[in-house]
DNA sequence: CGATAGTTTGATATCCTTCAAAACCTGTGG
DNA sequence: CCACAGGTTTTGAAGGATATCAAACTATCG
């Protein structure tokens, strides 16, 4: 099994020997997690980058009213922000959804990386920017689809990502979200969700059981979604 | 009337009398440009990093069905991504709402500026991270509250934003937007976006004609939006 | 095996959309 | 200075997508 940043990062860029080396030896050092932990919170100022080698994460908000919206999803391969430091402190959290394996990077370590490996450097921001896109693309998700779309262009995504990093068996891959946290994702109550997915079921497009979903019908789901994954500005296949 | 990037560099830190005198340079040379103007299309590959001086923009996406998603807005100041080299194609565009001007720094000029100037590099990162922020504060808006609460955090968010930069005269800014625009930003019809704002302005919260917002009842509007401005990373006020 | 979290179901309410037309601006050319 | 064109705002009526509430059912885990 390949190192996940490795191989996310090698879908941008060749990486030389010695680079494949340092990273390698970054996700070696890695502290499993329990599901449920928060790896930053709200209003702290982190010392450290973390990168997530095994398992799911999400950012997300909390808002006075109790409501919760999950901004962002992480799978292995994936670092909370690289300048995380600039910032005095966080203005959300990140929290585990599945038991994890994390590797954290201290900030001086990270400034070395950046300073002594350019092809890193280069390959980390064009990850920060595809986060941007992603994000970006999540809004143009909540406020042009429907909720049957955006759904399915949730899926299409993660599948995407999850395959950039080796994680995909087959038509399956690991998806440790209730429906409620989806819902929480793309601005929809669990009932809605619930009803949307019963429909995709229906429809022989997914299965979904066992924080496991698999995708039957890829092209149809695509088309359903209005997917273009050109915001992933993934360059050259692994 | 001062510089608004020097403005908002210098909410975050502190710069020096050389920073400033660069910063100006740059902002003194600007083309004109009518509204309407595309800076940056989708698919192309940019050649210089643009910084708005006067007037605002907009990211936005086309869908296929023809629909738009404004993505963020831009306002003096504000630069377009200052890597934006590193990838291979703009996955949106970037358009003027109004009549502005603009500088354009070319990768070698920003490059230079970067390794030469610690200081600026730095506040340019934090603004780089800010822009993240207030995308991740988009989502939120989008996900979890509904379209009065919506529209009234974006009054919020940008009432904020026009002061960071001085650009707030008495309790009027300057916001040439239309209801349909306003619409695709968050998210719904203009019908809607009208019935709302005509709420508002029946509450006696604000104004809105000739593309000048006026914010009667700025502490109300707050509690309504849920405004919370910690996403915006304002650190001392200049 | 009981407790707790997650999924499913049904009935009803509401926010927001859709469609269509009228009213109102703003700029332009005669 | 008027008239007209095109964009923008406003209004109304009706429909649809999604929320809300409440309860039953089903997994999961110690």
């Amino acid at each position: 099994m390949t190192n996940p940043l490795v191989r996310k990062l090698a879908s941008f860029r060749q990486l030389h020997d010695g680079d494949v080396d340092l990273l390698n030896r970054i996700c070696a050092q890695t502290r499993s997690y329990k599901a449920g932990t928060d790896l930053i919170r709200e209003g702290e100022q982190p010392n450290d980058v973390f990168l997530l080698v095994e398992g799911w994460a999400h950012r997300y908000k909390i808002l006075p009213d109790g409501s919760r919206q999950i901004i962002a999803y992480l799978i292995p391969g994936d670092l909370c922000d690289i300048h995380i430091f600039i910032l005095k402190e966080m203005d959300h959290a990140i929290g585990l959804l599945s038991d994890a394996r994390v590797a954290a990077i201290s900030k001086a370590e990270m400034q070395r990386i950046l300073d002594d490996h350019p092809a890193i450097a280069q390959a980390l921001f064009w990850a920060t920017l595809v986060d941007e896109a992603v994000l970006r693309e999540w809004l143009v998700n909540m406020g042009q689809r429907d909720a049957y779309a955006r759904i399915a262009h949730l899926f299409c995504e993660m599948w995407l990502r999850m395959e950039q990093v080796g994680l995909v068996t087959g038509r399956e891959i690991f998806l440790p979200l209730t429906q409620e946290q989806l819902g929480d994702t793309i601005g929809l109550t669990k009932v809605h969700v619930n009803r949307v997915i019963q429909r995709m079921r229906s429809e022989g497009l997914i299965s979904l059981t066992d924080k496991t979903l698999t995708i039957h019908d890829a092209e149809k789901l695509r088309e359903i979604a209005g997917f273009d994954p050109n915001y992933l500005h993934i360059v050259h296949q692994a």
